[in-house]
DNA sequence: ATCGTTATCGGGAACGTTGCCAGTTGACAG
DNA sequence: CTGTCAACTGGCAACGTTCCCGATAACGAT
């Protein structure tokens, strides 16, 4: 506990701490002599600056939040990675926070985030956030925020996300070309910007493929899967149907495994009866049974470009900033789910 | 950015920051109608006291420092979540650090973390960790620590763990009693306490029904499955033996994925030809190909047990102190991988 | 009138660091 | 011998907060 401060330091070489905090910091104005001296004393002692003085002092933390739904989700357990190989690279902590798709948590988070002064924030809104008055204040006030996966489309700032619309697609496409003609869509509130570019990519490929849009095959789930209940009912309404789907799309991991979940528990045949495509990073997708159609995100390199926009940001404060939006390819793994031939 | 603070509530009202301070603290010695005015004001303006001063001055920081090898895995996210879960209610914050099994890593992050000035730490060892010292150290220095899942014999404090030899015994007379007879172990470096647990229980449970142990039908793989070669040699060299094994135990969610898609892509069926059971808490168990019968901990119970030992350590520090540790039981969940009748 | 008490508040130091502003030397030109 | 200029170093304030120590006033009690 007894850290060794740069006091500790001018006491010991009988020295002032402002010549020991510009001798460690390489000063041209200090003696070499003195330099040496007090650098190796330093290292002997294993000094290592305070980070919560050096904050108080700079208003600056060198760590940037996280604030991601949850962490238990392939998806975004790569894109931690991701953040995290090259935070740490250049010099900066991660901090990782979840908001458990609750409104009331991301705020919560990012206040204390704010107030422990981290550099900038990289998010991924929960599910339930429409308003978004914490993230725009922050903005205003100056704080970079770079947005990820599910992002907003009010707020101005750096944006990485997949290629949403092109993902589903040519998941449907691909449902289509496996010789489906009723393509339901599973998927997750409306208000995320996944969830209409995901669905409008959807809806595109069955006009083009002349197959009728039908929105009693499409279903929100608010908890996105997380309640099995939803899933369970969602499903069964649309088994219900008079013309139940021959295929499902569903948006995301839970869902994905929710659906099949229920299916089995049906004894509803893959892809017999019903064909399934996901949209997930789930890692074991090929030993699923069956084996898993999945349209993947590249989720480590998202959270790379993600924090490479936002370091960015802080380092180089917005030259009145032209923000981009930067787009990745997803990209479809046939298996056996989709009853592809 | 421009947080309102003590001063400025103290400019605006014509007080000191001193009777500010004990007004917003409720002090008995501040005239309730100072208190009250301070109290109003510092609401109105939102004021947030800021965490970076306090912890400077208290070398206290009401937050937790969590260390793991990595977060991409059930277990793991699992613990997480109970770990905030209570964290939070007892008004603590919780910072996660991966060390993706990396002795260095794991060094940084611990050093990282005492300088951040944690009140405390959580951790479960990296598999290539053999030096503890900075551990020990720091708990020479007072520092809380509450190990768990894999903890250390040679530091003595607080320790959470699941039962891991019952749990390996069950799984292994599972087999046994499913009519195997050539058992194999899949597990991970030998110095993690997990480890030899799992292998005494996998041992006694041969001992106990009079099958012979052989060293040959144990793989101990460094890497913890993440490196599918070593996975993919290890388990090559065990089907190589004259008489390769009819059933294998693996002791981790990446062994156990990595070795059923091993024998997946090796044709060879499970459970008719190996039977499998693995020690991991994977949510997608039963959706496998074939479901999986898994040896369970329970990872949310694990966090929050943890975590209260360690905030009763933090705010109660040691009465010279008897150390727990609890071990928790794990529970077979019996599926078609190991080929149960 | 003097003193102790109580109630209420302000001043200043401290946590560890940096950066500005001032010294204090010594050398050297004038 | 003085003035100037480097070269080097120390003092101090500041970041936001708490806490110890006093300070002030009112008010009985002596």
């Amino acid at each position: 506990m007894e850290a060794i401060t740069i006091k500790d330091i001018a006491k010991a070489l009988n020295l002032s701490t402002s010549t020991v905090s510009r001798a460690l910091r390489n000063s041209y104005e200090i003696n070499p002599e003195t330099k040496k001296l007090v650098m190796e004393y330093a290292e002997r002692m294993n000094y290592r600056p305070n980070p919560i003085a050096l904050s108080l002092k700079d208003s600056k933390s060198k760590s940037i939040g996280v604030i991601i739904p949850e962490i238990a989700n392939h998806f975004f357990s790569q894109l931690i990675n991701g953040i995290e190989s090259i935070a740490y690279n250049l010099g900066y902590h991660v901090v990782i926070f979840q908001s458990h798709d609750s409104y009331e948590r991301e705020v919560a988070n990012t206040n204390y985030l704010v107030s422990r002064k981290v550099d900038g924030l990289l998010v991924s809104l929960a599910s339930l956030t429409t308003d978004l008055f914490h993230f725009q204040d922050l903005m205003e006030r100056g704080l970079p925020i770079v947005f990820l996966d599910r992002v907003p489309k009010e707020i101005e700032t750096h944006k990485v996300v997949a290629d949403n619309f092109a993902g589903a697609y040519e998941a449907t496409k691909h449902l289509i070309q496996s010789g489906r003609k009723r393509i339901a869509h599973l998927t997750s509130p409306i208000y995320l910007s996944n969830t209409t570019e995901r669905l409008a990519g959807y809806k595109q490929a069955l006009e083009d493929h002349q197959l009728p849009f039908d929105e009693s095959y499409v279903k929100y789930c608010h908890y996105g899967g997380k309640i099995v209940s939803e899933n369970e009912a969602a499903i069964q309404e649309m088994l219900s149907l008079p013309e139940p789907p021959d295929a499902i799309f569903t948006a995301s991991d839970k869902l994905t495994t929710g659906c099949m979940a229920v299916l089995q528990q049906k004894k509803i045949r893959i892809p017999d009866e019903i064909a399934i495509v996901g949209f997930t990073n789930i890692g074991v997708a090929d030993l699923l049974n069956p084996p898993l159609t999945a349209v993947v995100q590249p989720a480590m390199d998202m959270g790379q470009q993600a924090v490479e926009l936002l370091i960015r940001l802080i380092e180089h404060p917005q030259k009145n900033a032209e923000f981009e939006i930067r787009s990745l390819k997803t990209s479809l793994i046939i298996r056996q789910s989709s009853g592809h031939s």
